[in-house]
DNA sequence: GCATTATCAGTGTAGTTACACGTAATGGAG
DNA sequence: CTCCATTACGTGTAACTACACTGATAATGC
């Protein structure tokens, strides 16, 4: 950890230099669709999840309820999704609407294969560990403590 | 690869939200010297390379030359860091100002505790391997061919 | 029932990101 | 020396991101 060298280790810097090297690679992928990386990942949530709460849809993507609001809202000036209010007066639920569904069926067959090329560009079975890696390191941000070092 | 988990196995979906979930935790981390994440990098990697254009920062960074403009021009307001014309006329250079010093060196400690926090939390010995993870992701980005499939 | 607390959502503000496009300077080819 | 491709850079536009703050509704305690 020289202080020569040291985005080069920032765990940071790198998780979010690949990140970035990955959505533009998946947006192009998915330009044809006319969607971006984000906008396919809202819409496929929005399809799994049915019409929930903007609240829980953060949540489930591990972004902040503001800029979903936020991404939302694009979608919604597209009528790829529709907001209504809940039972619950203060929430308001997503849903996906008919054009969104038609967006995301031309979507998915570009999305899998620019995921396919991945696979193969990481290797299948390292793919999977990869994949665990990605899971642990948003795990670490979501619980900033874990306060016991675990005598690491 | 059914429809229903289609975000769980989407690796650009895990690298991003994997990076939002670190760059919040570093900014918090950074905060106290005030500065985010991003303009940690930027500052420590002026200072790594000197009087640098910004093309070949961009390059180094793995970020859009554009973007790199207009993320210079925050620290530059705050005289954290200059811009030159270079020899070149073509070439502006980026250089670490004095306050930019100053600032770099608060937050290194600050950097380093919470790149230690991380490193403790994935285990010594999985980082290495995490890192490299991340590496092979920023390079299939990259490189979007790698048109021999290597028959995977 | 009423006050307090907790939950859900939007806005103001600001930083990060990148594509399409235009401009200026360099370096060779002729 | 002139023309032209190349290189380096900025701007317009638009999306993604999150914090601080505010308002509205629900749930709870008394």
């Amino acid at each position: 950890m020289k202080a020569e060298h040291l985005i080069r280790n920032c765990t940071c810097f790198n998780a979010r230099r690949a990140a970035r090297a990955l959505g533009q690679l998946y947006d192009r992928a998915l330009a044809p669709a006319g969607i971006g990386n984000a906008q396919f990942t809202l819409l496929a949530a929005t399809r799994e999840l049915g019409p929930v709460p903007i609240s829980r849809l953060a949540t489930h993507l591990g972004t902040d309820r503001t800029t979903l609001t936020r991404n939302l809202r694009v979608l919604r000036e597209r009528s790829l999704v529709t907001i209504a209010p809940g039972r619950d007066a203060r929430t308001r639920e997503v849903s996906l609407a008919p054009d969104g569904e038609a967006v995301l069926e031309a979507a998915v067959p570009l999305w899998r294969a620019q995921q396919t090329r991945i696979v193969a560009g990481v290797g299948h079975a390292d793919w999977a560990a990869t994949l665990d890696r990605l899971h642990l390191l948003h795990r670490l941000g979501e619980s900033p403590a874990t306060t016991e070092d675990a005598t690491a």
